[in-house]
Parts: C-alpha cells; sequence; structure tokens
DNA sequence: CACGATAAACGAATGTGGTTCGTTTAATTA
DNA sequence: TAATTAAACGAACCACATTCGTTTATCGTG
C-alpha cells in the first residue's frame, strides 16, 4: 500500500489509541499500536517523532481535560477545587501515571494549572518561597494519591505476620477506587486546613511568614 | 572461561552494582550491568531470575535502610520519625522510584514500615478505618515527595508564558535537595497536625470519627 | 579418593521493541 | 502539467531481555 485517499493516521488518533492501550493493559507497545490502529509500525513515524513523543501527548491530553475554577473569593476553595480537578483527570487514566513519573517532561497545560495555584496562594498572603513550598506539597501529595489509586498499592494486600492494627486496618477497607478517592479529600481537606491556618483568609496584603 | 575458582558475582552484588548504575544514570540495562560487572550478560541468570528480580532486590535494599524508632510516648513523634525515616531512605537513590512505580510489588520491610505506623495511629486513637485512610495519605505524600525530589520536577524549569505569581515562587526557590528535603517536612508537619487534630494526644482509649 | 552432581561462567541464538531508510503512490502546490 | 510533499509500506538495524547448550571448577557422597 502507498499513500492513501485519505490518510489513516494523525497524532491525535495516535494518542487517543494509545491511551485506549494503556487504560486497558497499563502499557502500550509501538508494534501493538500499530496492529491495533491497522497499520504497519514504521507508519506512525509519519507523525510523531519518537515513543516519547506519544506519551508526552498523552500527558498533554490528560491535563488539557482539568476544569480550572473561576477564582472566587475564596483562594482555599480555588485550591480545592483545582486539586481536585487535577486528581479527578489523573483518576480517569490511572495507568497513566507511572509512565509519566518515569521521564520528566514539561507539558503546557500542566504549566497552566501551577501558574492557576500559584496565584491562589498568592491571594491567600503567601510569599513567593512559601508558596513554591506549598505548591509543591500539594502537587506531591496528588500525584502520590494517584500513584496510590493506580497501584494495587503494596501493603493492602493482607498479609499475616502483621500486628493486629495493620490486619483490622486492613479489613476496614472499601473497594479500591472509592476508598483511593475518599482517601484523597481526607488528605486535601488536612492540606487545606495547614494552609489556611498559615495564610489569612481574606486579602493578600500581609504576607505569611514560614519555618 | 569456565566456571572460576572465586565466583565473580552473587545475587547482593548484582543489586549493589545496579544500585549504583541507577544512582548515576537514573536506569539500568542487563549488558551495561554486566559489563559494569566485567561479566558477560547471560552470566547474571546464574543468580537471578530477571530484571524485575533486580528491581525488587533493590527496592528491599533501599526499605531495609529504613530506620525505625522505639515507639516513644507520643504517637506523633512516632509518626514522625517514620514518615522522615521512610523518605530519607528514599532520599538516597531517588532515581529509584520511578523504577519502583513501574510495577506493583510486595516487599517484607515495606510491610515492617506500615505494621508500624498502624501501630502509631491505633495508639492516637484513630478506628480501624481512620488508620487505614491516615496510612495512605501519608504514603502518598512521602511517596509522591520522593518522586518530586527525583524528578527535577515539571514546573521548575523556567517558562515565561506564566503570570507573575508563578515565577515569583519560581525564583525564590533554593537548590533542588535541599528544597525537596525542607518542603517535604514542611507538608509532613501540616499532615501531622491534620493527624493529632482528629486523635487524641494521650491514650488510647477513646475511638475518634472521621468525616 | 574418586566420581557424579551442582554451580558458575561463557557464547550463540531467539524474540521483541524502537527506529531509520528507501520505495511507492496519492495529494497538493506552483 | 510538473514538481514537491505527504503517507503509507517492507526491509533492515540495533539494543535489550532471556534461554540454551557447553565448558570446567567445586562440592558432597560413597
Amino acid at each position: 500500500m502507498a499513500r492513501p485517499r485519505t490518510p489513516k493516521l494523525s497524532a491525535p488518533a495516535i494518542a487517543d489509541a494509545a491511551l485506549a492501550l494503556v487504560d486497558r493493559n497499563g502499557e502500550f507497545t509501538i508494534p501493538g499500536l500499530a496492529k491495533a490502529m491497522g497499520v504497519s509500525p514504521s507508519s506512525l513515524y509519519n507523525h510523531v517523532a519518537s515513543k516519547d513523543d506519544i506519551v508526552e501527548m498523552m500527558r498533554g491530553a490528560a491535563m488539557g481535560e482539568i476544569e480550572l475554577p473561576e477564582p472566587d473569593g475564596d483562594w482555599v476553595n480555588t485550591l480545592r477545587q483545582i486539586a481536585t480537578g487535577y486528581m479527578r483527570s489523573y483518576a480517569k487514566h490511572p495507568r497513566l501515571i507511572p509512565l509519566f513519573t518515569a521521564h520528566t517532561v514539561r507539558d503546557e497545560g500542566t504549566l497552566r494549572v501551577y501558574d492557576r495555584l500559584a496565584g491562589a496562594f498568592a491571594a491567600g498572603g503567601f510569599t513567593a518561597a512559601d508558596s513554591l513550598a506549598a505548591i509543591t506539597v500539594l502537587d506531591s501529595f496528588v500525584l502520590g494519591s494517584a500513584l496510590d489509586a493506580a497501584a494495587p498499592s503494596q501493603v493492602w494486600e493482607s498479609a499475616d505476620e502483621n500486628s493486629g492494627a495493620l490486619n483490622a486496618a486492613l479489613e476496614a477497607g472499601l473497594a479500591v477506587p472509592e476508598r483511593a478517592w475518599r482517601t484523597f479529600e481526607y488528605g486535601l481537606e488536612i492540606l487545606l486546613a495547614g494552609f489556611r491556618l498559615q495564610g489569612n483568609s481574606a486579602q493578600p496584603q500581609e504576607p505569611a511568614t514560614s519555618s
């Protein structure tokens, strides 16, 4: 087959197909992706530069889905909405996260999110240095929660030689996706409370101090 | 060369060499590992079952280094020590974390850590269900922080089209390892304060309530 | 002490995955 | 209409993980 009348491939179509594979298998391979699209492996390279490039496109797609709120009065509420949207977009494609952590990247939509976070903390009266730390804390927590949601996490698969405390905790567990989400909200509220304590709840005149 | 008088390889030696490679390059390959050990690739398989097996051994080595404190009076202090030791052992080999997140595993030392966490929360008066959530929150935060420390994280590589808030935060940044560690401690204290609020600071008679 | 079994190295070979290249033919542009 | 570009293909290449058969040293048993 030479060039077809209507193109069989496109960059977004490749990203979508790869995303579908990852959602199903937790991984994807170039030959597998080509087969899924009914195409030869080498054909993909007419539209993407590399496999990493495809991963990058998937990240962009995932981050692009994040719903950013209109900044309302309460900066803590803004933080909550951003973090929740962030987590939700990760939760849609859990198997994707391990792929992201593998290699560092810079994505357009991601920067958008961080920019809004910085704005919210500034509104809360955080100094620049404190904002940086707070954003990192929030980001670390969201990423870690998403990872926990993705992996049938290390611990929670019963083990006998534990003390009663861990086993009791394990027996009290819910189904994985539901538990992961509630746990995220639980931790998020703790962090938000901590942030609110450090910032000021109203106007951003008075800078806060950090340790 | 056939069998040498004194064995050139052993499972721990392989794990150590692989760890050294990961610390330097952020990754390792079987041929590369073999070359570093002055040995043929196939020879490795006389001592380990697979590459994943090697990764597993590295995880065990990393987790085994965690210093678990003697439980003293204050359960929050116990939490702090465990989480700090946990983070510290990850911080020693940052490039290792992405390897871990790739595939799920169950490691002996890891369970030990979670068991101690469960005990501390029980001492704080947490119900089993609350303990599970709290452990997960703490674990997610530590893992996320370690990941942030490992990757020259997404954001912090300047971008121009940001609002002033983000750029101001970026300019205030420290060197990466120092910043990551301080940020970890900052977030940890917020979480601990939240946990202390929910539990009771003294005896574990009165169970706490959760949302 | 001898002798068989095991252990530890090797090289060769296999299969998979990512990527490049040259070729073909259809669109697009000049 | 002619030249260029775009989009497919198959073949080939290289790296990597892993297996297998072979060689030889060591260990355990009689």
